[in-house]
DNA sequence: TGATTTAGGTGCGATAGCGCACAGACGCCT
DNA sequence: AGGCGTCTGTGCGCTATCGCACCTAAATCA
């Protein structure tokens, strides 16, 4: 297990690669866990290696709809070093795995010092912009069957891998919508050919397939990460 | 016409502000006007006053949607200070007026200061991430008439006036939606008495009983808006 | 092995929003 | 005053998604 499997600690230059690797604690991330709550200011930064995080808003009467995904290619607590301390959103594992923490007053100071790191990381919460933006366009035009694609896509795009632990239920809850209908849109892949489904275990079989079926929200987002974090050779 | 009618202009620090008052320049912003077009670098940045502006995708089919929209309290085109350059949206005057620009370079220059200039537009940027965030999840969840009493509560707060010069037409394009559907929605409200609406003009006859139907959406995000950017006595 | 829990599939009526077609009505221009 | 374009209202059939109820089958555990 490595810091650098993380993109963006990649993208680190030597000297701040190595004032951070002291500093950076390494944490196991089981699905379900909450990195960040609502409202409460927060104690770290997360840099996912292999886990996948949901940053998702709860609404009053508990419904829930996924604002964004990150995985190693990113960082998860972005309000600490644009200035807010907290945001309105909940940051959940949603794929359990590892990765790596540093502390909050600690990516400050660094963030502070205006240099490379800064630099990146606002490059990166630029990326992470057009996602949430495309997520909005999304969530308004287009149809259940391609949203699960794109949803798909992204998340595959930040694992190392063509598989998916998760049930209909759980992605029915990131996409904001009803189970059955993950599991009729789920259903209509399968008879494409494009995945194979059982019991909270997804594989991909046909990639160009499910992104010949999806929006272009997709690529929109996928070229903006590409476009915007060159140095790590981004996803 | 005062710059500092911006807010974030008035927010400044005396010994920033008297280096940008030389460089502000005043500029109409006619309906319609296109202030940044997807993927094009920018040249200024824009500090609205009297103008509302609407930061829009637009499909590869023409359909459109709003992501977030700004007006006197914000500047359009953060994606300049945060290094992309480009995004895939687009900036358009969507209630004529004024504003200040500033040429690209030297809004740069002054972020890159590192002091409260880039303080403070980080911290408006946060806001407008939760203004993002919050459109993709009330296009999830919530009714057309909820959302379009969210968007003119937006809106308003983003002039100094109760009323706004509007088509039902330009506002569908806003919400992503068909025109018939605001007029039923803009029906309801008229019903309700919370509004009148004739020939592009919309006036709001009761802005309490607008907040009480609104979804929490219009919630969150003025709270974050006075959070995050206090200096301004914002909106 | 048998019981319980969990994941997924199915059916059905309700409804919000869509696409389209067309009608009135106000305002502006000549 | 007359005419035309723009803005708004309405009706109608269509579809995606919802909410709910219920069922099946795999996995887990006693």
């Amino acid at each position: 297990m490595n810091p650098r499997q993380n993109l963006l600690l990649a993208a680190l230059p030597d000297a701040e690669w190595e004032r951070w690797s002291t500093q950076l604690e390494s944490v196991d991330m089981p699905l379900g866990d909450v990195l960040y709550e609502s409202g409460h200011k927060l104690t770290h930064v997360y840099f996912p290696t292999t886990a996948l995080v949901s940053i998702l808003y709860v609404m009053e009467d508990g419904a829930s709809a996924e604002i964004a995904i990150v995985g190693f290619e990113g960082i998860v607590g972005v309000s600490l070093f644009m200035g807010g301390e907290t945001t309105p959103s909940r940051a959940v594992v949603q794929s359990a795995g590892r990765g790596y923490r540093l502390k909050a007053n600690l990516l400050l100071q660094e963030f502070n010092r205006a240099g490379p790191v800064l630099h990146l990381l606002l490059r990166y919460t630029q990326a992470l912009i057009t996602q949430m933006s495309q997520t909005a366009v999304c969530n308004r035009h287009h149809s259940l069957d391609q949203q699960l694609c794109r949803w798909l896509l992204l998340s595959l795009d930040r694992l190392e891998s063509n598989e998916l632990v998760m049930t209909q239920e759980l992605i029915a809850n990131m996409l904001g919508v009803r189970r059955e209908g993950v599991t009729e849109a789920a259903g209509h892949l399968q008879e494409a050919g494009l995945i194979s489904y059982h019991r909270g275990h997804i594989k991909v079989l046909d990639r160009a397939g499910l992104e010949q079926r999806t929006c272009e929200c997709y690529a929109v987002v996928k070229k903006e990460y590409d476009r915007l974090l060159p140095l790590t050779k981004a996803i």
